[in-house]
RNA sequence: GCGAAAGUGGCGGAAUUGGUAGACGCGCUGGCUUUAGGUGCCAGUGGGGCAACCCGUGGGAGUUCGAGUCUCCCCUUUCGCACCA
């Protein structure tokens, strides 16, 4: 043992021990309880940044710790190795995506190994890989013919100068990023799979997930947004086609004052052909991007089409509008508007001086106006100015007029989600190829499983933006698998979300002969899912679906994919910036900045370093490129080691929320660490000749005992709920009270201390690894810690003769007292009122009542 | 615009889930160790006041013997919004 704590060195003679016995390869064992512990699975961007950091160590923490408690543990890592970033290097340096993609994963690989994840790396994944893909494909294929992947038209962001498609991402201010063109939306024909059809049972289910985050829980509700309502045709008043609306609020239908319809429906269509500015209001509307932020925050706009429609109920004669907020993909494409009792049609109302009527009111009586704002309760209300409908709470009002659209067939009950089928077509280059032949007579034809996978050619150039298969006729060509004629390939790949829908499932069944096989079934679910909230709707969403569609094909038995999850938060940096006239906003790195801060430590000046340029701080902010004030992770590793690394991100935070990087902290955690190995080094030679147990205790071993086994139960109730950063604290803690106890050379007091370290690099070991593991070995502690079985709280050693009580009046905290432990109410009252300072302030005041809470405190009323 | 969270010292955070607010750490202040140093150790550290004591968990109301924790309203910040992953 070396005096001094050098965790580069020893850090990686324990990886290399791990390398050697294979230490974290797993294989099913029907024997043991198999714990699945995933994390989720990174993009190869290049370098490892903070928040893999986090995820992964959270992951690797929670496998560790369910090792010791003596659990079969799967942990797999792998690449989401198809995307965009890749095309992008590709035009950018002349570099083929899977060249570059492939470098990027050796190199996060071998840091992912810095950082002693105890990983099965026998099991890794790159989505990129044919192996991989190909069931990707055969599935895709699977679900063309059940009916569940189908093609049909659907709206794109269109860069005319480029010739391109773009990624919402890619439109800056209705922009495209490189051309700068405003962009237009476009229809293409798209490839979509039935999420709607499940969204049922993806709602249904959240019920059966407790130990999902409600928020996420919640999110997912209202992102598949089930609502019911009831379609009604309104008739035209010049006659033809009715216009049929969804309304989820039936019981304001004699509110509707006017009608409005989306942009592309077919009553604009047709009036734009004879109105000028009902064409114009139309082409308006094709501009701009097709975001729902873009969508949504827009300013409420429209052009009246010069049709009137009827109200079916109150007779009366209102006109049709087509408006920007109207969108074709939900319900019919057209509205009813109430805007007495809705906001957006209100805020279109007053803008138009269309009327507002109130047709809904508070059941209490209460006298409300909805001039100036819209009044949208449907809780205890009742409905007023509606004919033979009046007077009717928000249900029976939708139920009879329901009964009576119905009777006079002129609409029915219907059930909307806002959920829409998730569109899988992307139309670029790195991604999977979507496994389509299309053919002339027998039109898409799926890929015949003996010729799968469709393979995408690795070695290209890309010439401009566009797709390198789809400038090449010879992988285009090829002859339809039903008739032979001449045909060809689709173009499109999938979106990556694909890929990521099922690779927790791959993972457990490596090299399997078909998409998997039955060991999925051991592992699965997975028992614990960590990654961002980011992820909160989009990919746990497909992650829940795609693993309902592998269950009715018979590929997997359990209905949910995870049965735990936990969303971390962000990793955030301070951010620093001046303003130049010549270059605009430069941000100035973090390490490049000099602090000054006040007599109690505030902050009141930031300098950059080489110039003493006044700078502003931005306070917490994510780490990015724009803000340039990421911290790269290696750095980090270099110079404190993985296992600092580890416990500053365990420590700084709990793992829902967002973490604050600060580097001095850092080398606290450092300091930390060396402290134990400097107490373990200088008690070594005692520590070797300890004996495990001691009969007879002095009080100072019996409090040291009480302080660990206390900080273990802390530590337990940490460990079960994540909350990694009050683990830490309770080991420094108790290692505070072990730096202070001095063992002599008494050998029931080297017992004890031999004792609570072996308590406390046990604890330790999920968190700090490899210093554990050394120290494991220097106290003699017998086998390998990672099978070692996770400490037991020892009830004797908590014990206590005394309890210590508070004493509050009026409840204030005005004193202490100490009493037996086992004393009963009379004898805590009789203590807590002989208190001085209690005395004092209860005075002359007459006792109203005196509350004692067993253990705590005592409340004297006066 | 819609949906979901979060606001506690100079900073990150803790609080046994309605019972001592500020555990643990960073920073800061003072001291010690002849410490090359950004090392190590000791003490102090929510604000005000000499003190008794008073104030204090984003703001405002409420429930309670007692509220950081529960209820309502408001403010601010962060995340997501379907082609970034």
């Amino acid at each position: 043992m070396e005096p001094r704590y050098s965790p580069q060195q020893l850090e990686s003679v324990v990886q290399a021990w791990w390398l050697e016995q294979h230490s974290f390869k797993v294989t099913e064992d029907p024997d043991r309880e198999k714990y699945y512990c995933l994390s989720m699975l990174p993009y190869p961007s290049g370098q490892l940044h903070m928040g893999h950091v986090r995820n992964y160590t959270i992951g690797d923490v929670i496998s560790r710790y369910q090792r010791m408690l003596g659990r079969n543990v799967l942990q797999p890592m792998g690449w989401d190795a198809f995307g965009l970033p890749a095309e992008n290097a590709a035009i950018q340096r002349a570099v083929p995506p899977a060249q570059w993609t492939y470098q990027n994963i050796e190199h996060m690989r071998g840091q992912l190994q810095r950082m002693g994840f105890a990983y099965d790396w026998s099991r890794e994944v790159a989505t990129c890989r044919p192996e991989y893909y190909r069931w990707e494909q055969w599935f895709f294929t699977r679900l063309m013919e059940k009916g569940l992947a189908y093609r049909k038209n659907a709206v794109v962001n269109w860069d005319p100068v480029d010739q391109t498609v773009l990624a919402n991402e890619q439109v800056i201010d209705g922009k495209g990023w490189r051309s700068g063109a405003v962009v237009e939306k476009r229809e293409i024909p798209q490839w979509f799979i039935r999420i709607t059809a499940y969204a049922d049972e993806l709602l249904e289910e959240l019920d059966n997930l407790p130990d999902w985050p409600d928020s996420v829980k919640t999110m997912q509700r209202n992102w598949i947004g089930r609502s019911s309502g009831l379609e009604v045709d309104f008739a035209l008043a010049a006659g033809g086609e009715p216009l049929r609306v969804f309304t989820t609020r039936p019981d304001t239908l004699f509110g509707a004052t006017f009608m409005a319809v989306s942009a592309d429906h077919p009553l604009a269509i047709e009036s734009a052909k004879a109105d000028q500015d009902v064409a114009a209001f139309i082409a308006q509307c094709a501009s701009g991007g097709v975001s729902e932020v873009e969508l949504e925050s827009i300013e409420k706009k429209g052009v009246p089409l010069g049709i009137d429609a009827i109200n079916p109920l109150s007779g009366e004669k209102i006109p049709v509008w087509v408006a920007n907020f109207v969108l074709m993909g939900y319900g019919t494409g057209a509205i009813m508007a109430v805007p007495a009792h809705d906001e957006r049609d209100h805020v279109f109302a007053t803008r138009y001086g269309l009327p507002i009527i109130q047709v809904v009111a508070p059941a209490n009586g209460e006298l409300i106006d909805v001039s100036a704002t819209a009044w949208p309760a449907k809780d205890d209300t009742v409905t007023v100015n509606s004919g033979e409908f009046s007077g009717l709470d928000f249900q029976s009002a939708f139920e009879r007029i329901a009964g009576y659209v119905q009777d006079q067939d002129i609409g029915e009950r219907k059930v909307n989600y806002r959920l829409r089928d998730w569109g899988v077509s992307r139309q670029r280059y790195w991604g999977c190829p979507v496994p389509v032949i299309y053919c002339d007579s027998c039109g898409a034809v799926p890929v015949p499983d003996g010729d799968l996978p469709v393979l995408l050619p690795e070695d290209v150039t890309f010439m401009g933006v566009q797709s390198p298969i789809k400038a090449d006729p010879d992988w285009r060509a090829t002859s339809c698998p039903t008739c032979g004629a001449n045909a060809e390939r689709e173009t499109d790949t999938f979106d990556t979300f694909v890929e990521s829908s099922w690779y927790y499932a791959r993972y457990c069944t490596p090299g399997a002969k078909a998409m998997l096989d039955k060991r999925a079934d051991y592992w699965l679910p997975v028992d614990h899912y960590i990654g961002g909230i980011e992820h909160a709707v989009m990919h746990l969403l497909y992650f829940r679906f795609w693993h309902k569609l592998m269950r009715d094909l018979e590929l997997v038995s359990s209905d949910e994919p995870a049965t735990k999850l936990l969303c971390q938060g962000m990793v955030l940096a301070e951010a620093y910036y001046h303003d130049s006239p010549e270059q605009g906003r430069v941000w100035v790195r973090p390490d490049e900045v000099e602090i000054e801060k006040d007599a109690k430590g505030k902050t009141i000046d930031a300098r950059r370093a080489t110039d003493g340029a006044a700078l502003t701080a931005t306070g917490w902010t994510t780490m990015s490129k724009s803000k340039n004030n990421g911290v790269d992770p290696q750095g980090l590793i270099d110079r404190y080691g993985a296992d600092t690394v580890r416990l500053f991100t365990m420590f700084a935070s709990p793992p829902e929320q967002s973490l604050e990087w600060n580097d001095d902290a850092v080398a606290g955690s450092q300091r930390f660490l060396r402290r134990i190995w400097t107490l373990v080094y200088s008690h070594r030679e005692t520590l070797r000749g300890a004996s495990s147990t001691a009969e007879t205790l002095d009080e100072q071993s019996q409090s040291l005992r009480r302080t660990f086994h206390g900080a273990l139960q802390k530590i337990n109730r940490g460990m079960e709920r994540h909350q990694f950063n009050t683990v830490v604290a309770a080991c420094m803690e108790s290692f505070n009270a072990l730096e202070r106890f001095d063992p002599g050379s008494d050998p029931a007091r080297i017992a004890v201390m031999r004792e609570v370290l072996g308590i406390l690099v046990r604890v330790l070991a999920p968190i700090t690894p490899h210093l554990s593991h050394v120290l494991w070995q220097e106290l003699k502690m017998p086998g390998e810690l990672l099978d070692a079985p996770w400490p037991k709280v020892d009830e004797s050693a908590l014990t206590s003769e005394t309890q210590v009580l508070v004493v509050q009046v009026n409840g204030k905290l005005r004193g202490q007292v100490e009493v037996a432990a086992e004393a009963d109410e009379v004898v805590i009252r009789e203590a807590a009122l002989a208190d001085d300072k209690v005395a004092r302030h209860v005075g002359e005041r007459a006792i109203r009542k005196i509350i004692v809470v067993p253990g705590k405190l005592v409340n004297i009323v006066v």
